[in-house]
DNA sequence: GAAAGTCGGACGTAGGACGTCCTATGCTGT
DNA sequence: ACAGCATAGGACGTCCTACGTCCGACTTTC
């Protein structure tokens, strides 16, 4: 099958055509997450194209998570993930941070949105199991804010954790990416969350945000939330305005 | 300031420092979007890669929306845009719709979390122009649905105008994405909702919620919008399983 | 002074050559 | 017979050269 391309097209509407046409390949084939696509000869062969031209194509279905390359091996079809959005959204922030800051507080607004207004749903679908993950995650994060150490990770699993119950991967990946471009915005404006005093607050928000979920107390656990963003914005608010 | 990049590393790992570079060089320069930046001549030799090696990692750049390339003119710093989440989340959503479908109730949840959650915020920002203009769009489909056209322009600029009172961005990009990935999945599985019955059902459901935003009933708004994915997610059920 | 033609720079595409890496195959030693 | 290693082959990674295409700016001409 030797596609022949429009001879005329802007430079950039080319390429995505390409790479369409090696999406479309993977679903017209039924290829799914895991199988082999063909090889760079296959392809040029299949696709018209020359070698440069179908790398430059694959390389971007590599950033947008489309294929996986496995040098030495083959291409693959790969498994889902946001890669592309976090790396697009951790530029985007970093670039911002240089003069305002605008996007890190969409960025938290956004986040706030999703948390406080889905932990509501996840409290119904909870189970005792992801009660005791949280709980074991909290007591964790008050031994290390007590010892003086920082708990990042601890943060992200008690998002994470939070909101499996709904199950929703496209949720799950979204929260992720979000904390994560956050977590590398955060420590580009160095910021001095690692006093003791700060630690045990963040603990201590954790802890009460954990007790009104297992009460199964939604509007609180809501507020709470709301509450823990709001204090995200004024560390924020404090850097883009340190004199203040 | 040639950069030795440390000899042996995955391919992956290669391709994502040498982007990184990039947008390190951009943003250590403070160009801004619309900026010119350096030619591949230019990155090349401050790169100290060769030119397959540093236009892949470019395009891989501009796929992320990080910059823009103009044939012949140069390569600039891109307007900010979410191209890359889109293209993602469109190939993901196809990719899905073969077998489950799930994927797309996954992004019909989110887009109602995001929606439902903010609309009463969104509400209490919004003007007297804004009203102005949705009740135009809401009149616009009614007169449409009756003459039996579709409205889904329409339908994407309601949408857009509810939470432009927010005046964020990245809320507005996102629930843009999902908007036209959603509208693309939808196409693909040849909806019937070119019916006049189901035409004058959204168009009417658009004008109760319009009603609901200009009375200022924040609960009555959400449930609303509520309402809607939840048809929504009924017709992507009637697809799944047609036989039922 | 304005319009048309020309020139140079910069990106786009192609193909070849060689390096690097991974897997699989087959051999060897126990 | 099995485990471990050595080797061969395939596939991706990087670089180079060459030429095509496009755009903006300069020059020429009327």
């Amino acid at each position: 099958m030797i596609v022949s391309r429009p001879p005329r097209l802007d430079a950039h509407a080319r390429l995505r055509a390409l790479t369409s046409d090696i999406t479309d390949l993977i679903l017209d084939r039924g290829l799914l997450p895991g199988d082999a696509m063909p090889t760079e000869q296959e392809l040029m062969a299949e696709l018209g194209v020359g070698r440069n031209t179908l790398r430059e194509a694959i390389k971007v279905l590599q950033a947008l998570g489309v294929v996986e390359i496995r040098h030495g091996f083959g291409m693959f079809v790969a498994e889902e993930n946001l890669v592309a959005l976090s790396d697009s959204l951790t530029f985007r922030g970093q670039m911002s941070l240089r003069h305002k800051g605008h996007e890190a507080n969409e960025l938290v607004d956004v986040r706030q949105a999703l948390e406080a207004g889905l932990v509501g749903t996840a409290m119904s679908a909870i189970t005792e199991q992801h009660l005791a993950e949280l709980e074991a995650i909290v007591v964790d994060m008050e031994r290390l804010a007590a010892d003086g150490h920082s708990f990042i990770d601890a943060d992200r699993n008690f998002h994470r954790i939070l909101f499996e119950p709904l199950n929703n991967q496209l949720l799950s990946n979204l929260l992720g990416v979000f904390w994560d471009v956050y977590r590398t915005i955060h420590q580009s404006i160095d910021a001095k969350d690692s006093t003791r005093a700060h630690l045990a607050e963040t603990a201590h928000s954790h802890r009460e945000l954990f007790e009104a979920v297992k009460s199964g107390d939604k509007p609180l656990a809501s507020s709470l939330l709301a509450c823990h963003f709001d204090g995200i914005r004024g560390q924020l608010a404090e850097f883009n305005a340190p004199a203040g």
